[in-house]
DNA sequence: ACTAAACACGACTAAATCAGTGGGGATTCT
DNA sequence: AGAATCCCCACTGATTTAGTCGTGTTTAGT
């Protein structure tokens, strides 16, 4: 479960993109050099987060991108989801709970086991991702509160 | 962000072993057959489980697998943790916090800022993943009893 | 009008990863 | 002895990824 460059890309991009929101268009040029990604590629990403309506573009001398909405609306899921699909691929997520089954197993009658699984995955990924706003990521504090060590798998458990 | 082949199967594999929890080793050769996967290739994916100490290894003509522990103490995010490593895939995660940032955005003084979402999420995937045992998934409740539809991003802000 | 800076967009490509195959062992039961 | 099983590593074909390239179009400034 990589994360990709066009998502890791996308998502700083639109970074700096809300940090000089209200300053009219940035041209990728400048946005490609400070972050160190080929312009020819970040391009692309910002053609597909334009149609999703995220960014509007201004050609010409003094052109560039800028956001099309305050950085307290656009989360992190939407820049995701535009750059690279949807959030979780996994083919059976996307057919009908009575389609063909994803894996054979036989075993249940109404649905697959482990389909289910992937389903939670998907809702708390996505729960997570669009609750991150490009504004919270501005601000210089930590998304990650009180941070809980990894084997507390038991008292998670209980809290939940 | 997609789920591979090994982790899907991995788990696959491992919930047929949970429903048949104390019958002695199954050969795998009964488990590839009725989940359709390669034999071949399950049998890579055993080896990882095995040094993992998820699951014990018979050979000779009546060998075969079986978890190592019960069902309720092995999770989804074990098991895919031994067939695929780390279940988030981001190189600057598995470095200090001191350490050479993964981007070089130089804004924020103390760690970068986009590093912090890819944190985050780790965590809840993990949360998630470990969330869930082999017996969970042997009975047919649902893992989500009350579906959250998608757009409720504010209230679940709210709800945090 | 000309030019330079910017976006638009599709085609192409090298490298990496994935999923699966194959083959030659070692071990154990009958 | 022989068959079924695990053990382990090397290889391969297909796909995906992360770019690169080329050719446009638009706009501002001169």
């Amino acid at each position: 479960m990589r994360i990709s460059a066009k998502s890791e890309y996308g998502v700083r991009a639109m970074v700096r993109l809300a940090r000089q929101f209200g300053d009219g268009p940035i041209p990728l040029s400048q946005v490609a050099a400070r972050e160190k990604i080929s312009l020819d590629f970040l391009e692309q990403l910002m053609l597909l987060l334009r149609r999703q309506g995220l960014v509007h573009s201004a050609r010409g001398i003094h052109g560039g991108y800028l956001l099309a909405l305050p950085p307290s609306t656009i989360s992190v899921g939407d820049v995701m989801r535009a750059v690279e699909g949807p959030m979780v691929n996994m083919p059976c997520l996307d057919r009908g709970e009575g389609d063909d089954p994803c894996c054979t197993m036989g075993i249940h009658v109404a649905g697959c086991a482990t389909r289910d699984v992937w389903a939670l995955l998907q809702e708390k990924i996505t729960q997570t991702l669009d609750g991150v706003t490009l504004a919270d990521l501005c601000q210089g504090q930590p998304l990650l509160p009180l941070h809980q060590p990894a084997l507390l798998r038991e008292l998670s458990l209980l809290a939940q």
